[in-house]
Order: C-alpha cells, then sequence, then structure tokens
DNA sequence: CTAGGGTTAG
C-alpha cells in the first residue's frame, strides 16, 4: 500500500509544485499549502503526521480545486477515512474521474460495495464517463454482489464504450465472474486478454480453487512464467482449501520467498484441514525464520492452540497480542476467547471478552459456547438474550449446550422457537435426543431433516452404537452416501464397545484412513473386552506405523497392563508416557496409579499419585481403592482423611474402598461410622457394592446375627454374593443356625453359586442334602 | 485501479 500511495501521492506532488494555483490564486492558498505539507509527509509514510495536518484543513473556507481536492481524496480515502473523502469531494466545485475513482477504489477496499455503486452511478449522473480505472475499481463491487446477470450488463457496458480490456480491466473481470460463480465466463475473459499479468493468472487460479478444481488451477499454475508471491500462495491455498495438506505443504516449501501472507496461508490451511500439530510446526518455523507474523495470522493459529488444548502456546500468543496492541480487535479476541473456552479457562475467556472495545456476533457466539459448554448455562442464555443480533450460530450454540447438559426440554424450545434452522441445528438436536437416550426421536428428526452431511450420519450412527444398538448403527453406516474418517471410527468404537470385537477388528484393517483416534478406539476396545494382549500387541503397532499417541491411548493401553498385571509392560509405558510429555494428564495419571497397583506395586501407584499436581475424585478413588486391594486399611483410611480435607467430595466408589478396607482391617466400628457418614453427610444412596462389604465386615468379625440383620434391611433384593459371604462368615465362625437359614435362601436365588459355598459349609450343616 | 491469509455452533 506504501508503494502505491507514493506513486499517486508523487504524480500529484509534481502538478502541485509546477503549478500550485491553478483556480483563483489567494482563496486557496491555505489549503494547497497544507495538502503540499501532507504529500511531503505521505511521501515518507508518515500517514498519520498527513492526516493530522489535513484536518487542519476548514472546507467551509476552503474550497479545494481539482488537484488539491484529488490529493485529499486520495489520502483520505487510503486511510479509510471514507466520509471525509466523500466531504471533499461534495466541497469540490468541480471533479473529474480521477475523484470519483479515487473513492469507488476505497470504498470497495473497505468493503462499502453499496457505495461504491451508488457513487458509480452518481458519477455517470454528472456527466463523467468512467475510464478503465473506474471500471477495475468498480468491478469488486459488482464481484461482491455475487450477481451474474448484472455482472453480464457491466461486461457488455465495458465492451460498448470501448474502454479496452487491459490487464487491470480483464482482470477485474475474470475476478468478477469467478466470484458470480460462473467460472466459464471467467475463463472466456481471461482466454480473450491480449495480455496478461501475475494478477489475471493469479485469480484464475483462485477461481479453480473456489470451484474445487484444484488440478485445473494447478495446470493454470504450471504455465504461469513468472509466479509472483501471491499467485505462489493462491496455489498453496488452493491445495489446502481442497484436502490436500501435503502437495500444499510441498508447493509452500518450493517458494522462492514467503511473506506473512504465505505463511498464514499454510498455517490456516493446515488448520483447516484439522493438522493442528503442523500449523504449530509452521509458526515455530516461522518465527525461526524471523517472519513477523500479524493478527491474521495468530487468528489462524489460536485455533490450533484451542483444538490441541495448547494452553501455552496459547497464552504467548495472547502475550504477543498484547505487546503488538492489537489482542482486542474482534477476528482476534473472538479466536483468543475459542482457544480460552477450549483450553478449559472459562474465566480467562471472560475477561479478554470482557476487555473488548468491539464485539461482533462471532465474539458474543464464542462467550456463549464457553459458558454452555462448561455447564454455565444461565450465564450462556443471559448474553444470548442480551446480545445485540443473533444468528443461526447463537442458537445452535444454546441447543448444543443444553443438550451436553441434558436438558432436552429446553434444547426443544430453542429448536422450535429459532428462526431458521440449518442441519448443524437438526444435528445438534439429535444429539440432544440421543444423549438422553431418546434414539426413536432422534431417528424420526434424523428422517425428516431435509438436508443431511457427513456429520449428522455420524451422530445418528454414533447415537444407536451409544444405546446398545450396534445394527441400527451398522445400517445407516452401511447406507451413507459418503464417510469420512470419523464415521469409520465411529463404527469401529460402537461395535468394540459393544462387544463385538472381531467385527470391530474387520472394520479397522478395512479403513481407507487411520488417525490416532482410530487406532485409539481399537485398543480401548480390546481392553474393555479383556483381549489386554491384543490392546498392548496394537499398541506397538501403532507406534511402527509411526502414528503419535495422545492421552486417550495411554489411557486405554494402561489398563491393559493392569489387567495382565504385568508390572515390565506398565512400566514400559510409563517411560512412553514420560517421552511424549503427557505426565500432567489427570487420565492417564490415575490410570497408572491403578496400573502400579494391580501389579502389586503400591508404591510406585503411590509415587505417582504423589506427583500429581492436579487429582480429581477418580485418582482419589484409585488410590484408595489400590490400598484397600492391598489389605492396607489404616493407609487407606488416612488417604481417605486428606481426601476429605482436600474439599473434593467422595462418591460411592469412594466408600466402596474404604468400606472394604475397614473389613481388612477388621475395624467394624470404623466402618459402621463411615456407611452412616456416607448416607446422612454425602447423601449417596448404597449399592449392593457397600451392603457387601458391611455384611463382610460384620460377618468376618463375628458379628453374624447383625450382619444377617444388615441383609434383612436392604433395601434391594440381596445378590447372591451378599448371601455368599455371609455363608462364608458362618463356616469360618461355626454358626449353624444362621448358615442353615441362607444356605436356603441361597439355593432358592441362584443355585449355582449354592452349590461350591455349600458344600464346604456341609460338615457344619449335617442335616442339609447338596443336590 | 485488478489477485493470496483470519474468529463461532454439530
Amino acid at each position: 500500500m506504501a508503494k502505491s500511495m507514493e506513486k499517486l501521492v508523487g504524480v500529484h506532488s509534481l502538478l502541485l509544485t509546477k503549478n500550485p494555483y491553478t483556480r483563483t490564486p489567494n482563496s486557496n492558498r491555505k489549503s494547497v499549502d497544507l495538502s503540499r505539507d501532507a504529500i511531503a509527509l505521505c511521501k515518507q509514510s508518515r500517514l498519520k503526521e498527513a492526516i493530522s495536518v489535513l484536518d487542519k484543513m476548514d472546507l467551509d473556507d476552503d474550497i479545494p480545486n481539482l488537484f488539491t481536492g484529488n490529493t485529499l481524496v486520495s489520502i483520505y480515502a487510503k486511510c479509510g477515512r471514507l466520509k471525509d473523502a466523500r466531504r471533499v469531494l461534495q466541497a469540490m466545485p468541480k471533479r473529474n474521474v480521477v475523484s470519483w475513482t479515487a473513492l469507488i477504489a476505497a470504498s470497495c477496499k473497505y468493503g462499502r460495495y453499496e457505495e461504491a455503486l451508488n457513487l458509480f452511478y452518481q458519477m455517470q449522473r454528472e456527466g463523467i464517463e468512467p475510464n478503465g480505472f473506474t471500471f477495475s475499481s468498480v468491478l469488486p463491487a459488482f464481484a461482491n454482489l455475487g450477481d451474474l446477470k448484472q455482472g453480464k450488463e457491466i461486461h457488455e457496458d465495458i465492451i460498448r464504450r470501448s474502454v479496452g480490456t487491459n490487464c487491470f480491466v480483464g482482470s477485474a473481470l475474470v475476478n468478477m465472474y469467478v466470484k458470480c460463480g460462473s467460472i466459464e465466463d471467467a475463463r472466456q475473459v481471461f482466454d480473450k486478454m491480449c495480455e496478461r499479468n501475475a494478477v489475471s493468472w493469479t485469480v484464475m487460479i483462485a477461481g479453480y480453487a473456489q470451484t474445487g478444481q484444484v488440478h485445473e488451477a494447478s495446470k493454470l499454475f504450471e504455465r504461469m512464467k513468472e509466479p509472483d508471491v501471491v499467485s505462489w500462495t493462491t496455489m498453496v491455498a488452493a491445495y489446502a482449501q481442497n484436502g490436500q495438506v501435503d502437495k500444499a505443504l510441498d508447493l509452500f516449501k518450493k517458494m522462492p520467498e514467503r511473506d506473512v501472507v504465505a505463511w498464514t496461508a499454510m498455517i490456516s490451511g493446515c488448520v483447516r484441514n484439522k493438522h493442528f500439530d503442523r500449523a504449530l510446526d509452521i509458526f515455530r518455523e516461522m518465527q525461526l525464520a524471523d517472519a513477523e507474523p500479524n493478527s491474521e495470522t495468530f487468528s489462524s493459529l489460536l485455533p490450533a492452540c484451542a483444538n490441541l488444548g495448547a494452553l501455552e502456546c496459547g497464552k504467548e500468543v495472547h502475550q504477543n497480542l498484547i505487546r503488538s496492541g492489537s489482542q482486542s480487535s474482534i477476528f482476534v479476541g473472538s479466536a483468543l476467547i475459542d482457544m480460552y473456552v477450549k483450553c478449559g479457562k472459562t474465566e480467562d475467556a471472560c475477561k479478554v471478552f470482557d476487555k473488548m472495545a468491539e464485539r461482533n456476533v462471532v465474539t458474543w457466539n464464542s462467550m456463549i459456547v464457553g459458558y454452555a459448554q462448561n455447564g454455565y448455562l444461565d450465564e450462556a442464555l443471559k448474553l444470548f438474550e442480551s446480545m445485540p443480533e443473533r444468528n443461526v450460530v447463537s442458537w445452535n450454540a444454546m441447543i448444543s449446550g443444553y443438550a451436553q447438559n441434558g436438558q432436552v426440554d429446553e434444547a426443544t424450545k430453542f429448536f422450535q422457537e429459532m428462526p431458521d434452522r440449518d442441519v448443524v441445528s437438526w444435528t445438534a438436536m439429535i444429539a440432544a435426543y440421543v444423549q438422553n437416550g431418546q434414539v426413536d426421536d432422534a431417528m424420526k428428526l434424523f428422517d425428516k431433516m431435509p438436508l443431511r452431511n457427513v456429520v449428522s450420519w455420524n451422530t445418528m450412527i454414533a447415537g444407536y452404537a451409544q444405546n446398545g444398538n450396534v445394527e441400527g448403527g451398522m445400517t445407516l453406516f452401511q447406507r451413507m452416501p459418503e464417510r469420512d474418517v470419523v464415521s469409520w471410527n465411529t463404527m469401529v468404537a460402537g461395535l468394540a464397545q459393544n462387544g463385538h470385537v472381531d467385527q470391530a477388528l474387520k472394520l479397522f484393517q478395512e479403513m481407507p484412513e487411520k488417525n490416532v483416534v482410530s487406532w485409539t478406539s481399537m485398543i480401548a476396545g480390546y481392553t474393555q473386552n479383556g483381549h489386554s494382549n491384543e490392546a498392548l500387541k496394537l499398541f506397538r503397532e501403532m507406534q511402527l506405523a509411526d502414528v503419535k499417541p495422545n492421552p486417550d491411548t495411554f489411557a486405554s493401553v494402561i489398563p491393559a497392563c493392569a489387567n495382565l498385571a504385568s508390572l515390565n509392560h506398565g512400566k514400559e509405558i510409563h517411560d512412553s508416557i514420560h517421552r511424549n510429555g503427557f505426565l500432567s494428564d489427570v487420565f492417564v495419571e490415575s490410570a497408572l496409579v491403578d496400573m502400579y497397583a494391580k501389579c502389586g506395586s503400591i508404591d510406585h501407584a503411590c509415587k505417582v499419585f504423589r506427583k500429581m499436581l492436579i487429582r480429581d475424585v477418580v485418582s482419589w478413588n484409585t488410590m484408595i481403592t489400590g490400598y484397600a486391594m492391598h489389605g492396607l486399611g489404616m493407609e487407606t483410611i488416612h488417604l481417605f482423611e486428606e481426601m476429605l480435607l482436600s474439599s473434593l467430595n467422595p462418591n460411592g466408589i469412594t466408600f466402596v474402598g474404604v468400606l472394604s478396607a475397614c473389613c481388612h482391617a477388621g475395624l467394624v466400628q470404623a466402618g459402621l461410622q463411615y456407611f452412616d457418614c456416607m448416607r446422612q453427610i454425602y447423601h449417596i444412596t448404597p449399592t449392593t457394592e457397600h451392603f457387601c462389604c458391611m455384611v463382610d465386615l460384620l460377618g468376618r468379625a463375628g458379628y453374624l446375627n447383625e450382619a444377617e440383620n444388615f441383609v434383612k434391611e436392604m433395601p434391594m433384593e440381596p445378590s447372591a454374593t451378599v448371601w455368599v459371604s455371609l455363608l462364608g462368615a458362618c463356616r469360618n465362625h461355626t454358626n449353624v443356625e444362621i448358615a442353615e437359614r441362607v444356605a436356603n435362601l441361597l439355593f432358592h436365588i441362584d443355585p449355582k453359586s449354592a452349590t461350591p459355598i455349600c458344600a464346604t459349609v456341609k460338615h457344619l450343616c449335617c442335616r442339609w442334602q447338596v443336590g
């Protein structure tokens, strides 16, 4: 921009020095002097100062002549001060095509296409003929209208006036046809052009890229004699926009020079194709190449941080933005909010939102999503109601917020009330039903959808699979018009989670493309179905295939080591986690604690547990249960007390651990107290497992009558295990009377599990006939 | 005067 400014200003200053007093000598003296100063400042790229000089002008007193006026219009227009430019134009007693064209061009540049068109017609009403400059300036406005009919009319107008289709007009026409959706007309103009420059080629290439004809685009690019950095970037973006990241990267590497736009295009290309880690790599490379990123670069990069949960990188970007003073621009601000939200920092997102000087609908939506997805539906609703304008995304965000929080009725309300629904709204509503177990309602909606895309199909397939209907899911999977990697992953996971490991494996092997999720789903499928060796084998295969595991992968493979009680494998994987830097993931760490405990190494378990920076209720439960399993009653109870001090609330599973520890340690009184505390303080309804522990606890200690009473008072039907436990206690404490009653009952409920235990107590119950 | 890169929802 600075270059063209110099050129433009140069012309005018030359004219001014030749003949500064074109019109009446004295009346314009002041404005002429001021514009000369302004031009001088412009030449030194001191735009702000130039403008402040111009601001001193009083247009009521100082009527600008043609040259002064045109200079003023250009400078104001270039700075985006369209109002002032227009004011000057209106104050000019005489104006020519240059004055009008400058304003038209600026209007287009700042996205004020309507204004540009109005100016274009106004100028002709004033009897001034547009020239080539005018047409190339106004054509972007026609391009933006997207109206092919009007576009063809202006094309005919150009031909009629014999303006001549030079590079500028021709390229602008090609661009106009591309944007109006007629790539054929664009190509025709392109082919007819007598001379073409890099711009002409580039608009044509971009046109093919936007219509998905990346092959045509690359054919043209190959034919170009002197592609400039814009042409290269267009082709790189063309590949990325059409899903060919590898080709984009190859071309990017071959670029003779790269500017900030080229780097940004490559980063956003990776992001667009969900290669978030690659996007970060490119950014690091950019920093090493000493290229200065700008706010566009950061808005491209932030979604990568967001989706990777790379909070540190996101914060680094935020710091950069604060330093450059652009952290509150709309694009960057919205991207920052989204990044903080996805990294689980709703409060930081909120801070950014509050600080922003200007917000648009995307900003509001990002914040709504932030609240909604973290369960703050009231806050989300408040924002939704107070935002100045809403679009379909705002409504969809509310629907999925309610869906994720299990509030189907609210979701339905929004779905019904919203002014227009798109495919996302329908899919979000389907997900809401699925979440609530209403698969049939979900399917009804799916059938009614006016338009489906691959995500809608995937959601419905997952819906069936999650609710145990694998066949329903499989039918859809086979029926769907096109599948992406998510479809395959969903089906593999669905099959595996419903116990069909063989079918899952078959599908897994058939997959046209596998990602880390595919491998992880299959590994998890093996682990959950008790095929621990296969899980470990597949994990090894995955590493040989050079697929980088993520925390979920580890959380899936660690339990396999635990199931095998294989300390060596467990340690191996622990090392691998260390190498991959996932040792601060609460899921992974808890899985490690569990694995070490199950592999018999309670010390290792404790070491991992103590190193954890963040612990959730699962982490505590794992360690508590670990101690309990090792018969370390006192350690279990101490840890439990420590957990209470950490202000985390225990859940039912915590108490199973605690009660069984009391049982092993023979702490009858403590056990009874904890059982009461569980119900009265934490309002946890005891399950069969808790009763089992209590019966075991009382029975082992010889309180057989109390144990029997406990069973009688159970609110649910006692399971066979409870009776077996009690019967065992009778055997150990030689209580024939209760044993007889219990054995009778047990035979009644579950003859199969009754037989062996009854056999062992046979010598106590002489009168009892087995079988 | 014409061409390339940016934020949100399933």
